[in-house]
DNA sequence: TTGTACGCGTTATCAC
DNA sequence: GTGATAACGCGTACAA
């Protein structure tokens, strides 16, 4: 065998002068040991080094106590401050994180390692819409959880930002402001969120009997976000606001109308993104925009998989964390 | 036992009607197996859906496939981006991660489930200096790399920017565009990083002469680097040029500068920073700064890693990755 | 409360 | 090339 040996249960209990099971106890939790033997074998652990074997006892518990993370790459800082809170709260549950950084292209084929390695659940935070190895670990009792998204037939958990909400609230700020040639920034087209975001932005705008004037694809970065910022701002009429699905085409977008087009915001143009991430707080741009509260989202989407361990229960539900309207300076003050 | 039963070798077997070995023999790469049997294999592994279970592979092997991969919360982009860039490296040579998110107090604890797990290896993008888990891996005979930091005794590998070079850049540059009154923002100082900079920096600084001016802890963050560069730029006479040791803190001195002090950047003061993170590009801050081609890094890290693991050589090496001086506009052009 | 014996799913070692 | 059989280290009925 390759690597060397280390300590195993026998060892210790051939030290300790018990069986092997009477070690196997001691590292049970709530086991009937007495408390002569557990302290016998604890001495001999601590003397040799024991560490149970997670892998062994996986193997017959036909449970890794591993559970599977998917995430795109990091990045979208939202994303990462996504993984590291889930991370730290299964960690502090006792599970350990099987990480998957997986674009589109080749995520069914990472999926295959979760089932391969017996994860108990797993949470996805990507998820291409084609993909059918989610369902599939479903279909193997594993409760799987998708964050921040959704896949079109309901039949997966999701924990999601209320994002209809939000952006309804964006409509409400720039209509009470008295905003009337209203533009939007796109995300990827292809995710829930950015779809939620655009209807009900839209949606609320209809209740005031406004439709958006024009529309761009920033699909969710900089430079995206210029583009498209560079064309609406050349529109003419031009906008006198801007609706960006994420904080970074927003800041973007900041940016193309100050420094290209020398416009002042929020008195010639507003500008309102999503997300609330760093730089939007930083005081050159003290962007108007809309908290996910990611840190709740993350400790439900959590206690969701938690619950659905302990039950066993596959069955999809889904859930809504509300976000908050965060009102800064780039969007005019209500009249 | 627990959850349902996945289908085994020994399912497979019998329905292509061979011997379990056959089986085993099909799924591993380069082992004798007839073709006829082979495809009789895989028609049958086909038909029931058929997965190795990877953790019975580890158990028997004595190693899971699995990289530990430590890291600090991931706030800071560079960490984030650095983990992302780790984690595809290794998934495409086939390696599954183990994620580990720990501050420094839980670290020990957390380093625990590596032992737990059987990890064949791990890297660490975070580690305190008074931890003991990193050497107790290598006891073990599991190789460890730090990446972008190192421990006191160089007895782990690792694999870092040059820290020294880095800011001993960002000083000729100053020193050519004519700057004397110098101030440092530092940042963490129990990071090997911080330390390398802030002396690679001073001791340039010292070959033409010139001595830091001022100097005031920022702790990498926001909010302390805005803290500190108030201090510095209330000092009479005015620093006219700071070095922050990363770019968050530097552009939180942009900020103060500009903002609450009316200054002009590069004319009034110049700043430059370190990690070329995303907003250091944009065109509000056009940040002088230091790329550590962190790309680079995790590859070196990664392929450090692999080698190890495959000659089953535990002893430390020292690895440097070149950084890439980012001349921008906060900076003066040379005279 | 303790120990015995078997099972978890795979790989490795042998004979054949 | 193939198929028994013994590890791998641990959990857990079951009997004692």
């Amino acid at each position: 065998m390759n690597p060397k040996k280390a300590v195993s249960s026998t060892d210790v209990a051939r030290l300790a002068e018990v069986s092997r099971s009477a070690v196997s106890r001691t590292f049970t939790e709530g086991a009937y040991v007495s408390d002569d033997t557990r302290a016998k074998v604890m001495a001999a652990a601590q003397a040799l080094g024991y560490r149970p074997n997670a892998i062994a006892r996986s193997l017959s518990k036909r449970q890794s106590g591993l559970i599977g993370v998917v995430t795109s790459s990091l990045e979208n800082p939202f994303y990462a401050r996504l993984l590291s809170t889930l991370s730290t709260l299964l960690q502090s549950r006792g599970y350990g994180i099987l990480l998957v950084v997986a674009d589109d292209a080749r995520f069914d084929a990472l999926m295959e390692s979760l089932l391969a390695y017996q994860v108990n659940g797993a949470i996805l935070t990507t998820a291409p819409l084609t993909s059918t190895s989610a369902f599939e670990l479903q279909r193997y009792g594993k409760p799987v959880v998708l964050v921040d998204r959704y896949l079109n037939q309901d039949l997966i958990s999701s924990v999601s930002g209320d994002n209809e909400r939000g952006s309804a609230a964006v409509a409400d700020l720039l209509m009470r402001s008295g905003h009337r040639r209203i533009a939007y920034v796109s995300g990827d087209d292809r995710t829930s969120s950015n779809r939620d975001r655009r209807h009900g932005f839209i949606q609320r705008l209809a209740t005031y009997g406004v439709a958006l004037m024009a529309e761009e694809s920033g699909g969710y970065s900089f430079e995206l976000g210029t583009v498209a910022a560079r064309k609406l701002l050349s529109l003419s009429p031009r906008p006198d606001a801007l609706f960006c699905a994420n904080d970074t085409m927003a800041l973007a977008a900041v940016e193309v109308a100050r420094v290209e087009f020398g416009l002042r915001i929020p008195q010639d143009i507003a500008i309102a993104g999503y997300d609330n991430a760093g730089p939007a707080g930083w005081p050159t741009y003290q962007l108007t925009t809309v908290d996910q509260n990611l840190e709740e989202m993350a400790r439900v989407a959590v206690d969701l998989m938690l619950r659905k361990l302990e039950t066993g229960d596959v069955s999809p539900e889904h859930l809504l964390v509300a976000s908050t309207l965060v009102e800064r300076a780039t969007t005019r003050q209500q009249s």
